[in-house]
DNA sequence: TTGCCTTACCTAATATTCTTATGTATATTT
DNA sequence: AAATATACATAAGAATATTAGGTAAGGCAA
């Protein structure tokens, strides 16, 4: 069904959802690439987790743990390295697709 | 050097030189790839020769060993069910450029 | 003619990233 | 009451790549 879609995007696009938005919890993350993609991509809680615990031991990310009733939310956040980070991620992933662009000369509607 | 930039598409890249040509050797479509993105790509052999062969085993592509002088090189060619596989890679490929568009609203030059 | 770079193939060990399969627990909808 | 949604998590395995090695022939320059 998800067919080879993520392709080692997924922390290019964490980091950018939450440049975009201040701070996010994990499944809201799931919900907003969902919705955005049209249901088109979806983020395995695998893939995602870890990779959340990854950004944030590294110092990409900061996490605040609220209590919602009775229940908790990790919120995460970008930290100025993580800001960093995003300008160099993006960049990469501008020089990939313009270079896939190049060689396989896709129908972009 | 080379940050991340393969990502899953090293299969789609060969098999799309292939459709473009008809016949190629591994190391042809090395330099191909360079010459193409203007040397920001660079394939690795320790990714390309393992594909093909993979490809190969799969009947998406078919090979012929040809002499040239005292060297030998493998000439490889899409198969009909190569071509077959090409519209689903290349399918892949644009819905997944699409949604990184859609979430990372990225520069294209 | 020796040494270096290019051409041309290859494999093995390791690293990275993802999927699949679980597990826990609360909240909401049917 | 049961099923689905919310919300977190980890572990085993698959897939894909890098790095690092190896073999050998061809061409070119010192």
């Amino acid at each position: 069904m998800n067919s080879k879609l993520l392709r080692g995007s997924l922390e290019t696009i964490v980091i950018k959802l939450l440049s975009d938005n201040a701070e996010m919890y994990g499944y809201e993350i799931t919900q907003k690439v969902k919705e955005i993609t049209s249901g088109e991509l979806k983020l395995t809680e695998g893939a995602l987790y870890p990779t959340l615990h990854k950004l944030e031991g590294k110092g990409i990310l900061s996490v605040e743990t609220k209590s919602i009733g009775n229940r908790n939310r990790k919120y995460y956040s970008l930290t100025k390295s993580g800001k960093k980070e995003l300008k160099q991620q993006m960049s990469d992933m501008e020089s990939y697709i313009a270079n896939m662009i190049l060689l396989l000369n896709p129908k972009l509607d």
